[in-house]
DNA sequence: CTGAAAGCGCTAACAA
DNA sequence: TTGTTAGCGCTTTCAG
């Protein structure tokens, strides 16, 4: 077995409290005993045990994470925020994935809970209606969601506006002459975001005076099988709308490969307006439209918020505050203004 | 404080040995106090406290992942792999980035293995040479290495066989005509995978009485900024290498767009060939040509080998047992034959 | 400045 | 089948 304390106190001839202060209070020690100790740990190799102190302190320095896929690039930004701050503040993180289902959403939360995480950052479907969300408030386990942006909940978040978000993409397109805008969304059970971007396009059309048409819902692994189903009606000219503006930068990239399938231009024949702003899209060629979200920041501003309420010295009501991050509309050439085809 | 098999016992009207029994060998308690227990676990709302266990077990049921970073797509699927196959085992998942810093290797395993995580997946910048695994080595502590290939080591590790890859992947562009073919590089001392593809390109050039050039190696943040600089020498059509094989495809994507920023075309001025395989590749148009590497499947298999290293009864040497997965070059449009100029 | 001792939650002998 | 008990590594009173 590794060596404890309790070797490195016998191999320093001191007792182990001696050694457990040098370790978190260099100060206490006197500077020869401190030298003796520190000779001992050396000469032993000896590595502090967590374990140990997370039992005594009812606490493991170690937040958790959940998100729905690594394969949606903005998720592994968050990620990478998370664990950047993370290591600054001195935590570690304990990483699960849901592949989009909710299900698991739960048995993720439980499991990092049994390992006595101090907190978890996580992306649900819905976080209007999660019992795992429920169950973390009952418990008053310290938690902030990203991405997610509740609406009808007081739940503490990291997110861009979504809906204005969407909005403001949708008015880039009408000013460029659309009138005639399609949404392509991934399933919206699966995502309470692109509902609520589906609001934003929704409103941007109605005030001005346009037809919200019926979104697209593409199940997941569209994009692994090159399926052109969905964009049949993409077919005929009269019919196609002449944007699409997709919930995701994935989707997005997806709908053009297809369109090129289809024989149609980008954006000749259609302009395609993504979300999230992923750094692939701008190697792309056209450059992808986007709206873009910071997501590196959001996971650091997560881990950051996170760890604010943990280390809350009152134990009070946790201030539980939400954070808005700007988003950034981001031109590329997936968009063109439109000319009327009479 | 949150209840633990004390209260549940005590609620039960058991002992706190009955309580842990019914959680790890249900069959091994009667079917009433069975329900008993059940029932004051429900009422408490008790949930196992994984410290306790770990502490007395001497285990964590976790591993550790230390990879350069999650921007870079390939890493992020390897992760995904990993903790899928952790799910499924049972393993939960500590995850950290050392962002391409060979200093922070050492502190990343450092800290993972305070917590004391059973064993570690990584990614170094050299597995030949790296005293984080000379540490490992030494305390017997159970890791395996993935996309790194060690040459003059005998260490564990999942990759492909980059260099055969390499070669394969310039022999296809020989084979397409190409003759004056450059490698784009990261840095070599930060990857030992992409000085083993170099190793292949020259091997397939020499093989084919082809003069290796030499390689180009671009500092990382290049993709973020548009900095052709490193490109300059591609303004004469007589100097350029008529075909690029790029260490990875992140790298190939920019160099795309920075040679489309140069007002030149691919493939029909310059063929592009990655490495990786990144899903998004596929998006592109034209389509990444690329060498493509099974980074999920990596993930999964190292999480794998690692468990049964782990609970290997035996503590004798761990087999440290290798793997190669199989590379498949990828076609696409971005490489196309090269007919002479003359 | 240092030591003795209790106890965090849990499992596994060992006894009954 | 169940209970008693020791102890995993650590921090932290409380005494000295």
């Amino acid at each position: 077995m590794r060596p404890s304390i309790k070797q490195v106190a016998l191999e320093a001839g001191v007792s182990i409290a001696t050694v457990s202060r040098l370790l978190n209070k260099p100060d206490s020690v006197s500077i020869d005993t401190a030298s003796k100790v520190n000779r001992a740990i050396e000469a032993l190799g000896f590595r502090p045990n967590f374990t140990g102190r997370n039992l005594r302190e009812g606490r493991s320095h170690t937040v958790g994470v959940v998100v729905p896929t690594l394969s949606n690039t903005v998720f592994a930004q968050c990620l990478q925020g998370v664990e950047i701050a993370a290591r600054q503040l001195d935590y570690s993180v304990m990483f699960t994935a849901t592949e989009y289902r909710q299900q698991d959403e739960f048995a993720a939360v439980e499991l990092l809970l049994a390992h006595r995480v101090d907190g978890v950052i996580l992306t649900v479907a819905d976080a209007d209606a999660s019992s795992t969300l429920d169950v973390l408030d009952r418990e008053r386990i310290p938690y902030i969601l990203v991405y997610n942006q509740p609406q009808q909940t007081a739940r503490p978040s990291v997110s861009v506006d979504n809906r204005a978000a969407a909005y403001d993409a949708v008015i880039h397109l009408i000013k460029l002459g659309h009138t005639r805008i399609q949404m392509l969304a991934g399933q919206f059970h699966a995502s309470d975001r692109a509902l609520q971007r589906f609001h934003g396009y929704q409103q941007a059309m109605h005030e001005h005076g346009l037809q919200a048409l019926t979104p697209i819902e593409v199940p997941r692994h569209t994009s692994a099988a090159l399926s052109v189903a969905y964009l049949q009606t993409f077919r005929d000219p009269l019919q196609r709308p002449s944007a699409l503006f997709c919930s995701n930068d994935l989707l997005a990239l997806s709908a053009m490969r297809d369109l090129r399938a289809l024989g149609l231009r980008v954006p000749d024949d259609v302009s395609v307006m993504g979300f999230d702003g992923i750094p692939l899209g701008d190697l792309m060629d056209p450059m992808l439209s986007s709206v873009a979200q910071p997501s590196e920041q959001i996971g650091e501003q997560a881990l950051r918020a996170l760890v604010r309420v943990i280390e809350e010295p009152q134990d009070g009501r946790a201030p539980a505050t939400s954070q808005i991050l700007p988003h950034t509309v981001r031109l590329g050439g997936s968009v063109r203004t439109f000319h009327s085809r009479s």
